[in-house]
RNA sequence: GCGCCUGUAGCUCAGUCGGAUAGAGCAACUGCCUUCUAAGCAGUGGGUCAGGGGUUCGAAUCCCUUCAGGCGCGCCA
């Protein structure tokens, strides 16, 4: 609907030979007196044109296509305010209705191949909320950057290399060891957490004293190997249950062995960014606005994870995606300059590249703070809120915040408040719609949308302006703003369904409404698929 | 010390890259089940948008500054 007004404007405006520097804003007014759809674009061009706004919007009233419109009003200072016709809110209803959920489907993407990376949490240990939010977030942006015409791509990037994985072969081992009665202290920078344990125990009962009587640099490797791909699978088999599907799965070590890593950092020179300072090499990273440069080998020859970083992101370059999108923890901020730079230096617009910092997800306790922190195995994993509070209202308590926003989460308040939680509240709307459908046979063909009373109106304007809210979800990657409209339309309906009997004694009546429901209905399912929330029929 | 993020109702949070009289949910209080699902509805109260300056027709939104909180600042990953 949203679109059809912003064509017209467009139509005028090239009609009266007025040329635009920016997109032609639309909002849904605050109040209803303001009309059902309005445009602050005489403002915008006031500027440019040296004109007053006022005239601005009277040239562009008189000269609109207004055949959709019931009035077109201009308001202070200058507003476009407009109202649609009736007819024209049936005529997009009974399109709704012929098309179902396929409604919704726009082509925004033009068949863009995007990439996103999320989660890419090292497999040293669980998953944990703030992976949760990561992979809620992901998800959902996938699916709405899909539904617009997209092609989506999404990967897990694995950090199988390195440091951190050796501390957890280290962790193991020494867990290993203790196992076995030997008074081994666990060392500060290793991994405490109970499933160190675990897997010590498992080794331990499949392979005894052949590993553990052996040194770390006889069974190292093994160790590592053993309890990164258990923890991997663990991770994999965590997000499946929360609903969460890669297409690809990344692993670190690969880009070395196949020479990527070698193959970027000559690149990187042939173009020019690298030098040696001090036995190491350098990528110029100032040169993109970057603080600093940074090493990406050594003085002792190794690489840094920089440098694996630079090669994953040469990978994805040259698999010609359009647009990448990384979904990182905030905490990695101070990286995203460095990442850029590099992806600048190896022929990508800096537009090309999103980076979408997921906060910090505060954990409470019946209101008190708790620390985490994943070396002394002290945190709220996601299998754990997956099995106490479920995937439905999990994601949609993370999918109710801006990603970037800080997000408290009381574990407590969310599991005993299953009954006041807004997941709910959606889903029982969509709950009630079925069950009318149940009680009810829908006939639509004696429709009269005529008797439709003001309530009707207003709740079919507001289904027919989901695709605004949609495609602005889609436009600024915020897949929240779903969250929230559907909050507000399914209050509309419980409003509307206590107020008004769907199933009456008039048969036209009854039909007439049931469509109205039936377009509802395909917006709340449409809605939560994208979230990747359940639309039950029963509750 | 430098950088990034945040500060909106008692609490948790929205607020369409500057728009109209700042909005929800929870909590509190008052009502509503013989009627399509009460996980619901109707109503009431609640605000100096952290403070101060600036930019302009117009600021919660942009700039400067102060305060408060979080997170980062390795030839770690």
């Amino acid at each position: 609907m949203h679109r059809e007004v912003r064509e017209k404007i467009l139509q005028c405006l090239k009609k009266v030979d007025i040329s635009l520097t920016k997109p032609i804003g639309l909002e849904i007014p605050k109040r209803e007196s303001y009309g059902d759809i309005s445009t602050p674009v005489a403002m915008d061009l006031a500027k440019d044109l040296k004109k007053s706004p006022k005239q601005i919007a009277e040239l562009i009233v008189n000269n609109l296509d207004k055949d959709i419109f019931e009035s077109i009003e201009i308001a202070n200072p200058a507003f476009i305010n407009f109202r649609f016709k009736k007819e024209y809110l049936f005529l997009k209803l009974k399109e709704l209705l012929n098309l179902g959920e396929k409604f919704f489907s726009i082509d925004l993407g033009k068949g863009k191949k995007i990439q996103i990376e999320f989660v890419s949490a090292n497999p040293t240990g669980p998953l944990h909320l703030g992976h949760g939010r990561g992979a809620a977030v992901g998800q959902a942006l996938a699916n709405i950057l899909k539904e617009a015409g997209f092609h989506v791509h999404t990967e897990y990037y694995i950090n199988d290399a390195g440091r951190q994985i050796e501390l957890l072969g280290m962790s193991v081992y020494v867990a290993l060891q203790r196992l076995n009665g030997k008074d081994l202290p666990m060392p500060d920078d290793c991994y405490k957490g109970e499933y160190i344990n675990e897997i010590a125990q498992e080794i331990n009962e499949k392979y005894g004293q052949q590993i553990y009587e052996k040194s770390f640099d006889e069974v190292g490797d093994f160790l590592i190997d053993y309890s990164y791909k258990k923890i991997l699978n663990e991770i994999k088999k965590d997000l499946e249950d929360f609903g969460v599907v890669f297409h690809n799965w990344v692993s670190e070590r690969k880009l070395y062995h196949t020479g990527e890593v070698q193959r970027a950092i000559i690149k990187l020179k042939e173009l020019g960014y690298i030098y040696e300072h001090e036995g190491a090499l350098w990528f110029r990273s100032s040169a993109f606005g970057d603080e600093k440069d940074r090493v990406v080998v050594k003085s002792d020859g190794s690489y840094t994870y920089f440098a694996s970083d630079i090669a994953y992101h040469k990978n994805k370059i040259e698999r010609g995606f359009h647009e990448l999108i990384n979904i990182w923890g905030s905490d990695h901020h101070g990286y995203i300059k460095r990442v850029i730079a590099a992806v600048q230096a190896l022929g990508m617009n800096a537009e090309q590249i999103k980076i979408l910092l997921i906060q910090m997800v505060n954990l409470l306790r019946e209101g008190v703070p708790v620390q985490m922190s994943k070396r002394a195995g002290n945190f709220v994993t996601l299998r754990e809120l997956i099995d106490e509070i479920g995937t439905d209202t999990t994601k949609f308590i993370f999918l109710t915040r801006r990603h970037d926003s800080h997000l408290e989460f009381d574990v407590e308040v969310a599991k005993r408040q299953s009954q006041e939680n807004p997941v709910y509240y959606v889903q029982y709307a969509h709950a009630r719609i079925n069950s009318i459908f149940e009680k009810a046979q829908w006939h639509p063909k004696d429709l009269d949308f005529e008797i439709f009373n003001e309530d009707e109106i207003r709740l079919l304007k507001k289904i027919l302006l989901y695709p605004m809210i949609f495609e602005f979800a889609v436009s600024m990657r915020e897949p929240h703003r779903i969250t929230f409209y559907l909050q507000d339309i399914a209050g509309e309906f419980h409003s509307y369904y206590h107020k008004y009997k769907v199933i009456n004694e008039d048969r036209t009546l009854t039909e007439t409404r049931l469509s109205l429901c039936k377009a509802l209905m395909f917006v709340l399912r449409h809605g939560l698929r994208m979230l990747g929330v359940k639309a039950p029929d029963r509750m």
